[in-house]
DNA sequence: TTGATAATGAGAATTCATTATCATTTAGAT
DNA sequence: ATCTAAATGATAATGAATTCTCATTATCAA
């Protein structure tokens, strides 16, 4: 892996949003560099080869990347500006859900409404 | 609204199976009467237009549909077979997650894991 | 400095789900 | 029995996300 000048950029992007971020939306981000979106997703998906990052399926919408690492935690889509953001912790007896016989691997917790910035005001 | 002699044919089929079904998984399960896909998304799409039947997204998977007016409940999506399930009851403290300042419209809890068909005997 | 090769950008190609098109069949009112 | 519009099937077209291709640029070890 020789020297990436962008490596440093997407990563970085990814670390420091509030929540897991489609390739779409680190391009934008680094609109002002010139980085190409082909490049984008190769880095993006190398950062989850490599163990650095995760993606996050949600539905209807592109993969997302979180870093890799994160406590455990789920996700706020707004239904309005449509961005995505972690939120921690985990409500409990989602293993009560399982039906008798079904082997429980992951859980995933979708939440959506709007965010803070896109709240009606009263 | 003229007689089809398959709506009910696709609505039964997800009336009787025990998760949401996409259309191509509808298909399969008529392909004894000759249905064509592009009728089965007809029928579908209508069944929700009409208030009988609510599409169901889940990531990285094809829309399904389910009934009208089942009681509150979530899935649970089987990692070897695709099935999806679904299962009654929600855990408790859900809108706990949600960050100040957000406001909660639905949410989605989404399981994971093997099915009974599915599970590794041990 | 040079050479092998990794990194990059632009855009073509792919994949998959879904919708549109259209010629044909068919229901069902008259 | 006839006629009009709905229903249908086959398949083309679309849309969106992602990957692939390839010519070019840039890195860095020797």
């Amino acid at each position: 892996m020789r020297h990436s000048p962008y490596r440093r950029l997407v990563h970085d992007a990814v670390r420091s949003a509030e929540g897991p971020l489609s390739a779409t939306e680190v391009h934008e981000l680094l609109g002002g560099t010139g980085i190409g979106l082909a490049t984008v997703y190769r880095l993006l998906n190398e950062g989850v080869d490599n163990g650095d990052l995760i993606g996050v399926d949600l539905p209807n919408g592109p993969r997302r990347f979180e870093p890799a690492g994160m406590p455990h935690h789920h996700h706020f889509e707004c239904s309005a500006c449509n961005k995505v953001f972690a939120v921690l912790g985990c409500p409990r007896g989602i293993d009560r859900l399982v039906p008798e016989g079904f082997e429980l691997e992951r859980h995933e917790v979708i939440l959506s409404g709007r965010c803070s910035d896109c709240v009606v005001p009263a």
